[in-house]
DNA sequence: AAACCTTGCAACCGCAGGCGC
DNA sequence: AGCGCCTGCGGTTGCAAGGTT
């Protein structure tokens, strides 16, 4: 097995133009006679696979440059209780953002969101993110999905209830049983969470706060609901968009 | 000013399902 | 039926730019 890092080779200009041309001559389905085509034409080593990701992630359509909006991550919110992480369902509702797009919006910001609310807090304080079903829990959704704007020091003073971090074990747990993990950065230590017994009790717990099956309302109006059956904790819905 | 850290994004990878032979 | 190829999709990684210390 080779131990060499893999390389991302950015495409050029002139590999975006043939590979446009090529789309319009054979359609965004016959993705080894484009690359077969595109290779030839510039002398390059593209794989089908590359041609097909490179169109539909940047070249499909008109990519819209502007920055999440409101609105934009409220949706994206709502398909992903609806659909889970079927990012191209989801992208297929936000006109000018492909799949990659949105999926890269939130691994980036619940990865950002982990950061700064673990930044100096003790290891059973902290939010370990193994799988989006942690999300489920609002407390945690709020925190996670929070805008870049929100503070550190908002953060810092933030912490999670003790019904949100029994449902982060036991969501954590049963993810791994699933063998879902996820890894930021091999940066995140499990092991605490991980050593953590978590009895039947604890699992068939119903008190866990999730979402309503059918949640059509705001998010954030309902996020308030919730939040008023935390004591310990602060709401923080304290966005700006622009 | 330099080193380090964080973030956004493009590209890559692995897997699963469809389909033809 | 089963094998191999192709496509689609979700998750992961590397890089570069900007920010922070």
């Amino acid at each position: 097995m080779s131990c060499e890092k893999r390389k991302p080779k950015l495409w050029k200009v002139d590999e975006d133009k043939i590979l446009k041309e090529l789309v319009k001559q054979y359609g965004p389905k016959h993705w080894t006679a484009i690359s077969q085509e595109l290779n030839i034409q510039l002398k390059v080593m593209r794989t089908p696979k590359q041609c097909r990701d490179r169109w539909f992630n940047n070249l499909c359509e008109e990519k819209k440059e502007a920055p999440f909006s409101r609105d934009e991550i409220n949706k994206i919110l709502d398909l992903q209780i609806q659909y889970g992480n079927q990012w191209s369902k989801i992208a297929k509702f936000l006109p000018g953002r492909t799949e990659n797009h949105v999926k890269n919006f939130m691994y980036a910001t619940i990865r950002r969101n982990v950061r700064k609310f673990n930044r100096g807090k003790l290891d059973s304080e902290k939010i370990v993110f193994k799988s989006f079903s942690i999300l489920s829990n609002l407390e945690i959704r709020e925190i996670l999905t929070a805008e870049k704007s929100v503070k550190n020091s908002t953060f810092l003073n933030t912490f999670l209830s003790r019904d949100a971090i029994e449902y982060l074990k036991n969501a954590n747990f049963r993810s791994e049983e699933n063998n879902n993990m996820l890894s930021f950065d091999h940066e995140l230590e499990y092991d605490n969470i991980l050593s953590t017994e978590i009895s039947d009790d604890l699992i068939n717990d119903a008190n866990y706060k999730t979402y309503p099956e059918n949640f059509d309302d705001d998010i954030f109006a309902v996020a308030s609901e919730y939040s008023e059956g935390f004591p310990e904790y602060t709401p923080m819905i304290d966005f700006e968009f622009h």
